[in-house]
RNA sequence: CGGGGCGUGGCGCAGUCCGGUAGCGCACCUGCUUUGGGAGCAGGGGGUCCCCGGUUCGAAUCCGGGCGCCCCGACCA
């Protein structure tokens, strides 16, 4: 292939590191529209993996699939006055349809509470209809000033789910079941474990009482929001008529919520466990997790071609995903920097010696310290503990993650000026007190770049509580998380 | 919207200052030899030099105008 050069390495660029990854494994590559993308199958792959987990997950809860349309009346959005104000200038709207102008414009969905809402309104007369618990998997649009491949761009996929609720206290609940499910599956299938809490009033979502959120720490130190779910109280309720009566016959509105997570994932992906030889695919989402390179040498390829068949089908059988590299234009060393490019976890390479010894070559992504980088096993010892050697591997991952998000994590900082050295010093989150005041934010933004990721969750929070805002200004009424963010 | 960079075979680039009819590497096609960490040799195909206009005998190159993309910042999942 073209691609034989070496990458930028992390610490020189981590910026252009990144998008080399993202376009040299393959996961995307710019598309003729400005600041939007083509998911490729290897990327793709990696997100219909996400989907699955995901989505049982919801399924498991008693959530439930449905479709929305794309596109929203314009009086829909403007209804709820928070919303609005946060999504207008992000809008992308069609004026136009079948050659005329029409009544009223139609927004391409930035999210889509407002039509949601407006239908559950139809469906929902009495206590007994509710809860409605429903998400659904879909593309949304918000024309942002600068993108960057699966962080930020103009089209995203996610999911976004809504639900209305009896009760506040039922709303809440859900809210929090599924920050939840969204830490477990950062944590358990990418590997990628975030701290949870909620947003502050400057960084919450638009029409929402209150927003909880994932934040991960990349390698470069930067946060991630990672995923969100949002109280969402009465606000779209009231807009859209939203009511039901309750058992004792009174009319109320209902209480909701939403939440969602999108493909920026596969983007915290690559930039908490790739390299500098490239990406580095979590087995439970990898859509190969071993691929098996035949080493062919001379007429007598026969018997080795049955043997990889042989391999690839028991591996099958114990559920692993395997592929077979069998492309005859490439050296077996130009197949091995290819795959390891774009992060397949292990690699079986099987030739004629191999066949002679009963053995196979295994080569493993992450070679850990003071090892050989390949392991010769024999044949049957290396397919019987490549399910457990799978899973070792996704822990592993998942323990470097979070050994490095604690490495790179200060507590107890008393001051501005100490939190402005912490960051110099190449801090990841920074917690400190606050006093609750959005001055305090701003200010410490404009100064340092950082915000406030989070009002952390209990078990995130430090041992000690401060009692003092880092601003100096009065008592802290709760620790919070600072970064510099994605 | 400000700052920077770039538009030349599929990809990455040189050539532009100093005008002379397009080149390199990789990829691709054919053949032979290869294959355990980015294969070698030989032959071959492929380009409106981003667009429009101007200067000139002659423009990838000079002049004027436009368009597009990427990166960095302000805004955001």
């Amino acid at each position: 292939m073209a691609d034989d050069k070496k990458l930028t390495r992390r610490d020189e660029d981590f910026a252009a590191w990144y998008n080399e990854v993202v376009l040299r494994s393959e996961l995307a590559d710019y598309s003729p529209v400005k600041g939007s993308m083509v998911i490729r199958p290897w990327g793709y792959g990696i997100w219909e993996n996400m989907q699955r987990a995901l989505d049982d997950m919801f399924k498991e809860t008693g959530h439930e699939n449905a479709y929305f349309p794309l596109l929203i009346p314009m009086s829909f959005i403007e209804r709820e006055k928070e919303h609005i104000e946060g999504f207008a200038p992000e809008l992308a709207v069609v004026t136009q349809a079948g050659g005329k102008v029409l009544e009223e414009p139609y927004v391409i969905r930035p999210t889509s509470e407002t039509i949601i809402y407006s239908m559950y309104a139809k469906w929902v007369q009495s206590y007994r209809d509710l809860p409605v618990l429903m998400n659904q998997w879909a593309n949304v649009v918000r024309w942002e000033m600068r993108t960057r491949l699966f962080l930020r761009t103009s089209e995203f996929l996610w999911q976004e789910g809504h639900t209305a609720h009896a009760t506040a206290e039922e709303a809440e609940e859900e809210t929090l079941l599924i920050l939840g499910i969204y830490r477990k599956f950062m944590e358990d299938w990418i590997g990628m474990p975030p701290i949870t809490g909620l947003k502050s009033e400057s960084e919450k979502f638009a029409g929402a009482v209150r927003s909880y959120c994932c934040e991960a720490l990349m390698q470069d130190n930067k946060a991630l929001q990672a995923g969100t779910s949002h109280f969402l109280g009465q606000n779209f309720a009231k807009q859209f008529d939203l009511k039901f009566q309750t058992e004792a016959g009174e009319e109320e509105y209902a209480w909701n919520t939403s939440w969602g997570v999108s493909t920026r994932l596969v983007g915290g992906m690559v930039m908490t466990h790739g390299d500098d030889d490239g990406l580095v695919v979590p087995p439970r989402l990898a859509p190969v997790q071993v691929v098996i390179v035949p080493i062919l040498r001379g007429d007598e390829t026969g018997p080795l071609r049955d043997k990889v068949d042989e391999v690839a089908a028991r591996l099958k059988a114990a559920g692993v995903r395997v592929k077979i590299d069998a492309r005859e234009n490439l050296s077996p060393g130009a197949k091995y920097y290819e795959w390891e490019r774009k992060g397949v976890p292990f690699r079986l390479e099987i030739g004629p010696r191999d066949l002679e010894s009963g053995q196979v070559a295994l080569a493993r992504r992450l070679t850990p310290e003071g090892e050989k980088r390949k392991l010769f096993l024999p044949e049957g010892q290396a397919i019987a503990e490549l399910p457990a050697r799978l899973e070792s591997f996704q822990t592993e991952l998942k323990l470097a993650a979070l050994a490095r998000r604690e490495a790179n994590t200060v507590r107890g900082v008393k001051s501005v000026d100490a939190l402005q050295e912490a960051f110099d010093g190449g801090a990841g989150f920074v917690y400190t007190g606050w006093n609750g005041d959005a001055a305090v934010e701003e200010t410490i933004k404009e100064r340092m770049k950082a915000t406030i990721r989070a009002l952390p969750g209990e078990e995130f929070r430090s041992g000690e509580t401060p009692d003092t805002c880092v601003s100096g200004n009065g008592s802290s009424v709760a620790e919070v998380a600072w970064a510099r963010a994605y």
